[in-house]
DNA sequence: AAGCCGGGGCA
DNA sequence: TGCCCAGGCTT
């Protein structure tokens, strides 16, 4: 690695410059890094799926659900030919449960258009439902060995701290500059042989740092390759690097949801494809009812499944906060015991119904609160005595 | 441009 | 608590 002396900014990201921060990280890439699934082949399929699961998900996390995923679809062909439903299984507790959609969709799309061949046209793609500039650049590079560039969370941070830009990934002007800076600096895809230059393990070698060293608070500069040429260090308070984003308010939701129960199963309710945890497995669940919970809890029975039950009768568990990045829910679980019930429809939010015993949990897509929930009720801790909903 | 869309780890 | 995470889609 060649030392840089030169005062880095914008305008002097010449060529010696460029190919310094590209050897500084390829080598220090290739001395070592963490160990990744998705890293052991570039097949396409894997590249793709990984990325998707990764899309603002913690490697960490990640990784069991790729080894399940990979394990239950090994190739394109078993994803598109699997219903939705099993895909949704498998997704449960990762979130975001339109990427699982958008893969599934893919899939199919991948075998009836390309022949169930990865696509190796840019635009083809992107194209694809949830494939955006992030994912796109990243199978390119990684899987297909193209010049493309990428720019995450890691890569915003790690070039707004090297060239001291005072830059918001989320707006406009600093996505275009950073994605700008990005395609200037990734290499150039390599000949034939020569491993040198390799576009998809230079924009590993950034997010790597990103993930390892260049963290958002604390970075571990003595431990960085380009800590030299990094203006942001130069400065003495790298952390000020990318501006911070403004807070937002997260409104609160309640919601009441009821535990039927009938011979020891539960009834679950398919939510709508679409929206929030679509085409995702829950127990009835409603909004809250100023009147009481009774009257919360009958119109439930009504909307959502068109039947009349003795919902007075319903014991109140204990409540629970359930957080996303856009709401705050509430939850008032009741358990209802019943000996019959009459005939239920789904409607409403709900697309279709069945029971499941809870203590042996089937392979159904199911929110994190839910599979919380059906746990709890399996080995049961304690009832609320108060019946408090407001 | 802004809002919607999950869940978890960590200081 | 607040912040952030190998972002994308819709309006």
């Amino acid at each position: 690695m060649r030392p840089v002396t030169d005062t880095l900014s914008l305008s002097s990201l010449t060529p010696p410059v460029r190919d310094a921060i590209r050897g500084a990280l390829l080598s220090w890439f290739r001395a070592g890094h963490r160990d990744l699934p998705w890293r052991r082949s570039a097949d396409p399929y894997r590249v793709w799926v990984a990325e998707i699961m990764l899309q603002q998900t913690r490697t960490e996390t990640v990784r069991e659900y790729f080894d399940r995923f990979l394990a239950r679809f090994p190739d394109v062909a078993a994803l598109a030919a699997a219903p939705l439903d099993d895909v949704l299984a498998l997704w449960s507790g990762l979130g975001y449960y339109g990427r699982a959609r958008n893969l599934h969709a893919a899939a199919r799309e991948i075998v009836a258009r390309y022949g169930g061949r990865f696509p190796q046209d840019a635009e083809a793609v992107a194209a694809l439902p949830g494939v955006g500039p992030y994912t796109a650049g990243a199978i390119r590079s990684i899987a297909l060995r193209q010049r493309a560039a990428l720019v995450d969370g890691n890569v915003a941070r790690v070039l707004a701290r090297l060239f001291a830009l005072p830059l918001r990934p989320q707006e406009a002007d600093g996505r275009r500059a950073l994605w700008q800076l990005a395609e200037e600096l990734v290499p150039e895809a390599p000949e034939a042989a020569d491993a040198d230059n390799d576009p998809g393990d230079f924009n590993q070698a950034l997010m790597e740092l990103g993930a390892t060293v260049c963290l958002p608070q604390q970075p571990r500069c003595l431990l960085c390759p380009v800590s030299e040429v990094c203006l942001a260090r130069r400065q003495g308070d790298p952390e000020r690097y990318p501006p911070p984003r403004p807070p937002r308010q997260v409104p609160e939701v309640d919601r009441v949801t009821l535990l039927l129960c009938q011979g020891g199963q539960v009834l679950l309710l398919r939510r709508l494809p679409a929206g929030l945890w679509g085409g995702l497995w829950e127990p009835p669940t409603g909004e809250v009812d100023p009147r009481g919970p009774h009257q919360a809890l009958q119109r439930l029975c009504q909307e959502q499944l068109g039947a009349q039950l003795p919902v007075e009768r319903a014991q109140p568990l204990s409540p629970f906060v359930h957080l996303l990045t856009h709401r705050r829910m509430r939850f008032q679980p009741y358990r209802l015991e019943v000996a019959a019930v009459p005939p239920l429809h789904p409607q409403g939010e709900y697309d279709q119904l069945r029971w499941l015993d809870p203590s042996r949990p089937a392979a159904l897509g199911m929110s994190a609160w839910v599979s919380g929930l059906l746990g709890r009720l399996h080995t049961p801790r304690r009832v609320c005595d108060a019946e408090r909903t407001t």
